[in-house]
DNA sequence: CCATCATATTGATGGATGTCAATACATCGA
DNA sequence: TCGATGTATTGACATCCATCAATATGATGG
């Protein structure tokens, strides 16, 4: 995954283009259920697709689209392990947002 | 504006109530328009609502909606100017995010 | 008070998003 | 190859969100 944009907030103005890439990483976590997923993985250093259902009372076709949309910001790695999709925590692209915030 | 909510995502797990609230001010930065802005008033050190529209090409009523949002969730704070309103960045709102983030 | 200007609110509309049931796809073990 | 199981995709629906025109509110100077 590439670098995410820019330098921090207070040291230009964003471009258009700029802003547009920043806001798509921030709207992937600005969900909720995502955030769970977030630090439930966090925390347990990795996590199972098959577990978050439970972990999160919702649909199985929710958690798969809720997991692309974070590996697609870059905010979660995907690996698949057998049957199994386990994910981990990109920990880079979470301090490039806050390199950018602050 | 009181603290935001929690320990960082890798410390414990979300509360459903942790994950609302900083869900909403993740929020209220993630769109384009709004970080455009928070970073004009960042790196003037204040800016005036008369500007904006002009800075963004939106129509006031727009402005002013994002403006409240960014208000409500903390990371902005608005004074009274006569007829004009003025506005800062929260520096601390978003090192909140940011020692929740990583 | 009144007229004027800056900002906020309302109402309407198109578009994006979250959700789940149903279904398709992928991987493994037998 | 086949059945079983985990994950992704599709389709449908309800809800939320961004936007602007119109209007209301608030503040200032005369």
């Amino acid at each position: 995954m590439e670098r995410l944009c820019c330098p921090p907030l207070g040291a230009t103005t964003l471009t258009d283009t700029d802003a547009e890439t920043l806001a798509s990483v921030l709207k992937a976590l600005a969900h909720p259920v995502r955030l769970k997923l977030v630090s439930i993985i966090a925390n347990a250093g990795e996590g199972c697709a098959c577990d978050f259902p439970q972990l999160t009372d919702k649909s199985q076709p929710t958690i798969s689209h809720h997991l692309s949309q974070l590996v697609n910001a870059g905010i979660l790695d995907r690996e698949q392990r057998g049957k199994w999709a386990w994910f981990t925590v990109n920990k880079d692209r979470l301090e490039e947002v806050c390199a950018i915030l602050c």
